[in-house]
DNA sequence: TATGAATGAGACTTCATTCAT
DNA sequence: GATGAATGAAGTCTCATTCAT
């Protein structure tokens, strides 16, 4: 019934590679459907021996978003109060991004997927996190339409499209062929997004949206629905 | 065992209804923490009764999985076989893909997560037409750097940016405060995407990389981790 | 909601048709594990219209046990009531008894398994039935007795030894790789009981029970249990 | 998936008492017709709990199948391996046979009527056994007709006989009237089948059969069918 | 005659969790 | 620190039967 000794004790380290265990069994089966007889298998503890460990199964899932948030936004916030200039500190806030997610891939799944098993404050909580987290990203981006690097488009939908690249990166990070490094992930995702976003008077891709309109309409001929 | 009625008949449009609402609450719950007893109360039939109408819980999932799939690949593979240049072709691509996503948010959201309670066959087949899809998307982006449209660049890392960008839109599509049109969000994404992966000669952004570098650098001294 | 019409009509052979079928898949996979769906499946009715024909399942179950007892009975009766000596009638009764049984396999496998799920008022007369043919078997080897053809020992056991015998023929009477006749079974069957249970004076059985005393020492000693 | 402690714990002896009990009802109203939740009830278990103990329903009908099947096939190969002359063997394994079937009618019932329960590797595995210790019977009489103490017949047939005699027992074990011993019931199975093979000319049966045949003829008139 | 639709109980099984030892 | 035993609710699915059409 007693709780965890003193920080430094073998507690804690069991407790660790548990969870390590428990996230990359949520992000396999999925949170619902891994029993946790499953992960006391998994880590070679009977039942009652692993609820020593974690008080219950939900505040390992609450854990695992843990693992992932703050982290995040310790790094997040201290790159934001950075002096360079938005587009640098939104490159920067991409590597670290994305070093969360290359290398926890099985927590992001987790944290992507199965928020929605948390009840009650816990799910406030890491709601409200993630809203922070997406509230900075979306200030820089004002900051960086402001200044004129970007051009003049909504900061919301920016801050969406960062997100989106980075954060769908999981579902492939560890399937795909060849494995990226998070440096060429975040250089290429951030050349996509601020040339993407930047003010642009392109050669080539001028007319592109006028051919794009007189396509649908063709498409629309073939395929109606 | 009982199967269905000749077509026309009042058990299939019953069966859609049961589809969509086990969508619905898929999407809201997870798969597997949803129950068949719910998705029975949620449309008014006792499981008995329902049971009349679906085979089994896995195939909704593959229904749903199908509602996704097939409707995509009968129409990339139109688009494809078009004869506009290669990045236009990507922007029909790109409204068909967000108009699936965006009018079924809650298909997607299951397609995104669930399928992996797919079971033998059901998974094989799904798994491999998603792979199709990629396939397609990934064999346009070559096509565009052929022509020159696009720098020269990875095209298998084009078009995860391409399915990033997009695919993970279900996340905030119904919930975001403001509702984004179809057609805004493809065009804003084609435009991110085209631009960032054109040939650049940028002016503001000419030495952002070197700047982040350095900033990097800073950074390290404040963060080491 | 109306019953059958006159006999004669197709209503009572489409019946029969539906009991044979019962028969056949109650033999195969048991009267509680076979389910009145399959059992439409199997003559090509749905549910419904199946119901048109059978009162119940249980009504099914009640009429196989019938199609057994009734000619058993009524065979039975007329045989020993002939005039021949017992062991006569005996061997007449064989022959009906075994006719029945190998004719009718399935219906024997139902008879002898499933008249445990028969309730109330079925279940008393079907027993009764029973005891009244194992009366009949009795009858005449007490008969047999009486008069000397069979040496002295209990009526009962012999009638059991009797019932044993031909009864227990189901079990391999489909499967067995020879198929045997009717008639070679009888005579089998009547050879071993009557000449068994007759009056003995034999050669090289007499030390027979002796020796089986000495083995069965020496095999406790191998195997103590 | 919890698997048993250490040997000699009460984990064994609490499954030994639920097969048991299991056993006993499975007898009673078949296995396919008695649930999981009455077998719960009749040990003084939840649901959940009685799962600790077995594995599954089939496992338990597996492990029934054994405890007759084991011991039997032991023995078995024991006796068949005596020098004592084949029929006393025979006799030796009639009372094995006899007291496995009698100590535990409700295991020869469940293992009679429901070994076709068993599905895949169990129905195979336990099909098999059957099969051995069958052969094992034939190839006494093959060796008991060889010798000459019992007439030439076929021994396939008379293996049959053996078994039919036997194996039919648990059908009025229980039930029947007069509590038979396992000696009496041996003895007098060995007397009817052993003399009633042996090389015969006896008296008052000697025109039995043609007695026989003529009453069919008479009795054919009388019932035609 | 036959179908389609529904019911509700009950089938087997797994779940997260607790607690005495 | 850890186990073995138990709980009870809930999981998915099948059942025999009915009845309006």
């Amino acid at each position: 019934m007693a709780r965890s000794p003193g920080a430094g004790s073998r507690y804690e380290s069991r407790r660790e590679v548990i969870i390590d265990r428990a996230a990359a069994l949520f992000a396999e089966k999925g949170y619902a459907a891994t029993g946790v007889t499953e992960l006391g298998e998994a880590v070679g503890l009977g039942r009652g021996a692993l609820y020593y460990y974690i008080e219950s199964k939900e505040n390992l899932l609450v854990t695992i978003q843990d693992r992932v948030l703050s982290p995040l936004l310790a790094q997040s916030t201290t790159i934001v109060e950075m002096t360079a200039r938005p587009i640098v500190r939104l490159a920067l806030l991409s590597e670290a991004l994305l070093t969360i997610i290359v290398t926890r891939v099985d927590h992001i799944r987790v944290y992507e997927h199965d928020y929605v098993h948390l009840t009650g404050d816990n799910r406030d909580r890491v709601l409200d996190q993630r809203r922070q987290f997406e509230a900075l990203v979306q200030g820089l981006f004002e900051e960086a339409i402001a200044d004129g690097t970007l051009r003049d488009m909504n900061p919301h939908l920016a801050a969406l499209q960062f997100l989106n690249l980075h954060n769908h990166t999981y579902q492939w990070a560890r399937t795909s062929s060849r494995r990226w490094s998070v440096h060429e992930l975040s250089r290429e995702y951030c050349r996509t997004l601020f040339h993407g976003m930047a003010q642009h008077a392109q050669g080539r891709l001028e007319e592109f949206e006028h051919e794009t309109e007189r396509a649908r309409i063709l498409l629309l001929r073939v395929q109606p629905n």
